[in-house]
DNA sequence: CTGTTAGCGCATTCAA
DNA sequence: TTGAATGCGCTAACAG
């Protein structure tokens, strides 16, 4: 059998108070003296009290608790966004509790469910694509809820992320400085309905017709979600045309990897055959190795601006839930060069 | 105002039931008829019922929680062990929460006292280097807990993670098997306490005895951890040594893709001029453009094993906490190569 | 200032 | 088979 935790009544015992008089004196209430506060205090620290935060949420009918849900963690900024907004949400008094979906939908709404039942006052999710509806469930339930990270929203719910169309802009107009003309576009094949991706493929368009360079079809690419197959078969597809491109934009730097990946395996030189950027950030794109040239985003102020929109959210329940998008930064790096000079 | 929740009196109500067999009925007790429990199930759906966790813990003393804590999840196998673990924790009725520490002592503390407020049943974590006495809390409290992944451990608790003597023999004797002689060693300052880490040093002394191959002091480094200036400046040293080493061998990936990134960017080739050698397996080593040789743990194993220890000691608390490692898989890449010819 | 009482939502124990 | 009472640990709202 578990030990049983030490309570409140067995510290009233042993220290001759009421259970309620400890209460108060351990969340510091003025109404006890400063010398039973200290006694009570002494007491509880040696019997190693901790509260029982499922009797407090419950009594409060507050559980000063938000909820995270992430995809993974492991391609995602789900360590600096759930830092940023820490930062900010600590202040208030709540605590974080989080969860994976890892990828997948089904354990996705599990673990919203999970949230719920623990009577989160707050939710800040990076919804996987596709799945944003199953938050309405939250929505429902009156719970304040933001996204963050990704773009990804639907009406009536907050959001925070990098702004798509302006870090799309941004690698475009980059690879046209170089002299780039025959520019390939890597996405995915649900962007469309993705409020990031698709302002991605929309400046992609806009930032050729602009530059008068005219977007050939053959050149636009969906890959599947996590498929490393259908992205090397694409990446096959476009260095065996006959104009083959010079460059290729890649909506996130996870993609850009596997592209990267592709032509060298296939001794496609990176730069000097091809250039290829990506759009996110990853840490590791820094690295001499892979040096991807991207549109980085500050994931740490994602994280606070989320928490802020919460707080908003929590206080002022009929605000009208509102989008921030924040530019990102281009980074140039070795993954692009001007184009090789036509034979 | 939030929205009040609909609570098992409200159903009751409307089924014009009573509340217990609301409870019941939805929990599929064989005590309420087919009938009404239909009944009693739809009206729940209609009104969007769900369980205050808090409440039903409270009552049963019981959370079925169990609690994770990870440093941070990029540089480790956060998500596959957790997966892992769950795989076996959901068959028992258990859900899982997860903490992050950031790599930082005070936040871990405090992820460990939010975990114990919830009154989790198991713990399954990751401690960051230095802190495993941190969770001497949680024993006192008489949680079973295990330490996942990094072989991170202190006497009396469970430890599933990958066996590093194992680890540091085969990449050493791969190294030598290439004809290596001169080869570095790269540890971390803290790694003298560590289970992990030191493992891995032994296995570099001994393999290098046993194939008769002096070890030289200043080939021996060890580096201040995540301080990337720190491994620059080390591995400036080691090349500009009169006897420069032919291989480094790094006691994780992350360690390593920093020594071949200053390599880089010092003109040294990899693996023509230096072999380089790390621990770990992250996913990104297999990256042709990073593609380094290292040994893999199969981290969902981990968290399973973890999972299965666990349920072992919530089952039998009086079982002795085992230590049990996995061993990795030498996975050689194009990092390490023979050694440059003498000239 | 102190002490008492009540009840959050749920599940388990009784008695009917 | 059903109904009613009880209490988990904590805190808030009382009355003294």
């Amino acid at each position: 059998m578990q030990v049983m935790a030490v309570t409140l009544k067995d510290i009233a015992k042993k220290a001759q108070v009421t259970e309620q008089a400890v209460s108060m004196a351990l969340r510091g209430h003025s109404r006890i003296s400063k010398k039973t506060k200290q006694k009570i205090r002494k007491i509880a620290r040696e019997m190693n009290y901790r509260p029982n935060l499922h009797a407090r949420s419950l009594r409060r009918q507050s559980s000063k608790a938000v909820g995270f849900i992430f995809p993974d963690i492991t391609y995602s900024y789900a360590q600096e966004i759930a830092e940023g907004a820490r930062s900010q949400l600590n202040e208030h008094g709540y605590v974080g509790l989080i969860g994976l979906s890892s990828w997948n939908a089904d354990q996705e709404m599990q673990e919203l469910e999970l949230m719920l039942g623990f009577q989160v006052e707050a939710l800040i999710c990076t919804p996987i694509v596709g799945s944003e509806a199953t938050y309405a469930k939250a929505v429902d339930a009156g719970v304040p809820l933001v996204f963050a990270g990704n773009g990804l929203s639907i009406p009536g719910v907050a959001c925070v992320g990098l702004d798509g169309y302006d870090a799309g802009q941004k690698v475009m107009r980059h690879l046209l400085a170089l002299g780039h003309r025959r520019i390939a576009f890597m996405g995915t094949e649900s962007m469309a309905g993705s409020q990031f991706l698709s302002p991605i493929r929309e400046a992609y368009f806009h930032t050729m017709e602009q530059a008068g360079v005219p977007v050939q079809d053959h050149m636009v690419c969906y890959s599947q979600v996590g498929n490393q197959d259908s992205i090397e078969s694409i990446v096959d597809q476009l260095i065996d045309l006959e104009q083959r491109p010079t460059a290729i934009c890649c909506v996130t730097d996870a993609i850009a990897y596997l592209v990267m990946n592709r032509l060298i395996q296939r001794e496609v030189r990176v730069p000097q055959d091809i250039s290829v950027t990506g759009i996110g950030g990853l840490h590791s794109s820094s690295l001499e190795m892979i040096s991807l040239t991207t549109v980085t985003e500050d994931a740490f102020r994602v994280g606070s601006l989320a928490a802020q929109s919460l707080l908003e959210l929590m206080e002022e329940p009929d605000t009208e839930p509102d989008r921030r998008l924040v530019r990102g930064d281009l980074i140039a790096r070795k993954s692009t060069a001007p184009p090789p000079q036509r034979r």
